[in-house]
DNA sequence: TATGAATGAGCATTCATTCAT
DNA sequence: AATGAATGAATGCTCATTCAT
């Protein structure tokens, strides 16, 4: 009943939420996480039944306090739209703020090492790039109004990995549904230069 | 001078593109790829250095294909903006008709099991609905015209994540530098549900 | 605080002595050495970092052993030259008693990489060094006529490692048989100083 | 019958003496010879059975040409004690020539397997066989006092191949330097039986 | 003679997990 | 609660050798 000031088990899933920020899951060792809690391993295993445990213990952790926060974002606001754009700039803020909690959550429970997050990067810039291209002679050409093309790019590209990736593991919607809609919010998110300004197109 | 009809190096590549995106990088074993190639460990070898190169090779075909059809596809646009709208619609359906490829693209070479993905979907899927919620009631209060607010809460979830890995593997830009242009072009992206609006709509 | 009868690690040396005197070290299968100390596999490497080190112990075990003899039986002598005398006998003796000693320190194991040919430097530096402390002194009292005592040391050593390399792959003739031999032909080879220096010997 | 300038076998011969001498023999590959050939695996089996058998070549060849320089060597003088002198010299200086086939014959590939044992016993029997044949002849000629010639060739013999090794690993002293000194003992320890020396025996 | 693709047995090392104490 | 010795299945990579061409 009393303030339990941190018990053992929570220094374990502090260490691990470090350990598997740093070197992700695979190259984090129960040995690591046993080293960083001045535990053997066999104390770490009355604790947890496994190194994956632990590991969704970790993910849990964080994922509730930032679903949390980002709730208690939304609900601070007088309308949903508001609400929304709340939650968004809440989980945004948040994981800008803890470049680690970020790495665990979006990337290292996925990843492998150096080398494949070096090409997650390269291929994933390719892409990006493509967009940004268009983006930016589209600027040039007065399409559309001035803009970072940079970050609307990844928007755009991030967008659509999601949307796949769900589709993958849910299998609906199907990404054929799902065009029509994302061309409406991203492409129709982009601001057109007001009727004045059209006179300085070809 | 003939037609190389399939070279061994070609079958490896195929079949560790399928192994890949069925079993992800690190269950996918050399014996795998090797057993689907009728070839010897030692065979694999020949061709390979190693199962990093390979993976990387495979990842580097697939990449290569998907932005050079990108690239076509706004290459035979107009304007910029239809480009960069093709683009995107291209990459989203050559995606849609091969999920094995987007897995291995977007998530088998950064997964580890099905233990694992499940936690993914879950957890994306606490964040998706957070923002779901809101849009659906902003749809409901009237705030927004009426969209398929799943496949927009997931498109602001995967524009979101994107902005930070990007920015957690380049550095830049900051996320709070980000967030201005994100929520003009996420939130502006909804439409509002104003009478004298609808003129703006092509 | 209580004797320690033997500990695992001992049991392993022990093993591995045996093992790699039998097979040499690229014969020898960190299963051989495992299935001798009924240790899996795993429990080998809790003990050793590798096999290489393990070999390293147990070269290191044998030689500090066989100098330690040497040096002991040159300080029961009485003079310098008796010193060096016992020192040789001593260690031509010891390894004509352990067959498999020998082998192990004399040729098992070595030219197969830098490690390992500086570990048979170090080695083998040990020994010479001792017997040239030997003749060193034995100069240094005027029982010998002054000499290169770094080559002399080198050429015992050299003749001693041939007589037993020999008899270890041929059977014969016996340590114990060319001892005799061997003293007269290699001290006897050292210049005693005119007759008018017998005064100073006590 | 006419004079081949250089067959293939000879050049994969050549370049297996150097990498053997450069590398050992487990470190050398047969591709390492191959390439060293300009040669195709499948080349190098075409001209011999196996690398094992390739090592061998490569040491008899080295072996019979130091083997007949000593012979002749011993050949040119005039009293058997000068002949065995001569070999000695003759070998210590040829290998002292010859540092990569010293390492090759003396310390690169013995000591991994019964074959190579045998072939080591074989090849410093031939050796041994050498100055034994000098000095039995030393003892018949009552050029010096009856004695186990079998012993002292071993003991010639090992003290010449510890001076090489130790001068391969430690690059001093050189053979040159060491060669007095050696001579003044192994041969000075050998008894004159001269009737006033009886006197100095304890 | 020579090529080079293919073989396949071999092997050190890793590491999550267990368990007697 | 904790230790640390022990397990054992798992696996990427090596390399001498073969063989169809």
């Amino acid at each position: 009943m009393a303030v339990q000031r941190e018990t053992t088990r929570d220094r374990i899933l502090e260490a691990a939420e470090n350990a598997f920020g740093d070197k992700g899951y695979h190259e984090t060792l129960v040995d690591d996480i046993a080293g960083r809690t001045s535990l053997s391993k066999g104390g770490f295993y009355f604790h947890f039944p496994s190194k994956e445990d632990l590991f969704f213990a970790v993910i849990d952790r964080l994922a509730s306090r930032l679903t949390r926060r980002a709730e208690e974002a939304a609900g601070r606001c007088e309308s949903p739209l508001a609400g929304a754009d709340a939650a968004l700039s809440e989980v945004l803020t948040t994981l800008g703020r803890r470049r680690r909690l970020a790495k665990v959550l979006l990337v290292q429970g996925y990843s492998m090492g150096s080398a494949f997050e070096q090409k997650r990067v390269e291929v994933f810039g390719q892409f990006a790039a493509v967009i940004q291209d268009g983006l930016d002679r589209a600027v040039e050409a007065g399409e559309i109004s001035p803009i970072d093309t940079e970050v609307v790019s990844r928007a755009w590209l991030g967008a659509v990995n999601e949307v796949i990736v769900n589709w993958i593991y849910r299998g609906t919607p199907a990404p054929s549904d799902a065009l029509p809609v994302l061309r409406k919010v991203l492409v129709g998110g982009l601001e057109r230069p007001t009727a004045d300004r059209e006179a300085s197109n070809g």
